[in-house]
DNA sequence: TAAGGAATTTGACTCATATCAAATTCGCCC
DNA sequence: GGGCGAATTTGATATGAGTCAAATTCCTTA
């Protein structure tokens, strides 16, 4: 009586994932069934630098922050990972080493379905070598994006673009920080204290009303246009 | 008697990969049928921002470069793509729109394998997918360094690792740069009047000996000390 | 081999962001 | 409901790297 609820939980948050959508329902059973679940403590590595990774992990409950490394104790997130997000895709194949840390940032329930499995699967079934491969490569194009943003676009810029992104739809003009503002600084690859002068920045400008985690968008318009408008504008 | 050298180009450089170690002789040599052979200019444009790509590219001879683009007329290099390197993986499951623009550095040969024919095989071959999982991951993994390089080091830090990547082995002294100073700048996220400078810096501390694009790596221990050690350093 | 243009280097100066420090405010737990 | 520690904001200052400009050096092409 232990089992059961546990499979249950693991069945719903990877049937979720589009990753197995295209699975066969045998196969998917199957890795369900050799998926395990993993409870973590606010502040706990999941995983570490330099360490293997034992398979693929998907956020049931919490949240985990991957995290980088720099010379000094400089840090900078790589991805905030959230319910039905997941994370150790790129550790399957790992010949090199794991640059990055894992660690939960709230109390945080983790499926983790083994390296192995995977590797048979795709074996296996080709709908599902297609869905990794599809979903590998929008990880890729996520992170050139990422790249390109931290490196072509100043702060506020970074800020306005994760601020539309995080808005559902296109009218939503109200949006809640995930995590605490510290994270998404480093998320943004910022610190907090340039994080909250950028934020500020667009409060004053009135592009934004800021309560605490919940922001109000009350001019896409404008917003749109601090996306691309950089420090500089050509009038 | 046009075919056959092309045909043989193709398969040249094709067998080379990484991508096809696994795929057996019979699909191999239906992608070698498949594949077409392309010429480009120095400076003429393979791909652009915005719009399809029509496959997978490999290098048969010359240099492509992959270049982002800021809100200014920023430039900034993703990846400098030689011989018997490949590119357009990316885009292969395309969703969003490509992101940088490839263009020829000098004048080069490419071999294009279309699309279609690697999904087809994905699900024909099981090996095959396993290859492209594999080498998808690799790059995934070589995108989180740069990403890490590039917010968390600082630029004399770079170009030490960079130089140390050059390197073949541990021992190799001598490198070649492997494109002119202002690209590889823009590819390790600096300009050229900075790397001109820190390369400088490198050559007055006696780490390395700088001829036009051959550099000498006089002091390989130091190279890797600088390659951490931060502008700070504790003592 | 000379001319012309590109690549590279060097110098002076600017700017966005990080740092350091301190004041406030927020969220919880008892 | 008050008190503590963490989170956030705000101010002052420092700095790495970019920008602009000009001097040189390298390659090519004629």
């Amino acid at each position: 009586m232990n089992a059961a609820p546990r499979e249950r939980l693991a069945l719903g948050v990877l049937a979720r994932l589009p990753l197995f959508q295209s699975v066969s329902r045998q196969h998917f059973a199957e890795v369900v069934r050799q998926a395990r679940s993993l409870h973590y403590r606010r502040g706990q590595l999941v995983a570490k630098r330099g360490e293997p990774v034992p398979g693929l992990f998907a956020v049931a409950y919490g949240m985990v922050k991957l995290e980088l490394h720099g010379s000094a104790g400089a840090e900078r997130i790589l991805r905030l990972v959230g319910p039905s997000q997941t994370f150790g895709e790129i550790a399957l194949f790992r010949q090199q080493p794991l640059l990055l840390d894992a660690v939960a940032v709230v109390d945080t329930g983790l499926i983790l379905v083994p390296a192995a499995t995977l590797l048979t699967l795709i074996e296996t079934d080709a709908h599902f070598a297609r869905g990794l491969v599809a979903s590998l490569c929008q990880r890729l194009h996520a992170m050139v994006s990422d790249f390109e943003a931290t490196t072509l676009h100043g702060a506020t810029e970074r800020l306005a673009a994760y601020l539309q992104s995080l808005a559902a739809s296109p009218e939503a003009a109200r949006v809640t920080l995930p995590a605490a503002k510290k994270l998404i600084a480093a998320r943004l690859g910022m610190t907090k204290e340039t994080f909250s002068r950028a934020l500020g920045g667009l409060a004053r400008d009135g592009l934004v009303r800021v309560a605490g985690r919940s922001i109000e968008l009350l001019d896409r318009e404008r917003l749109e246009r601090a996306v691309r408008g950089n420090t500089l504008r050509q009038p």
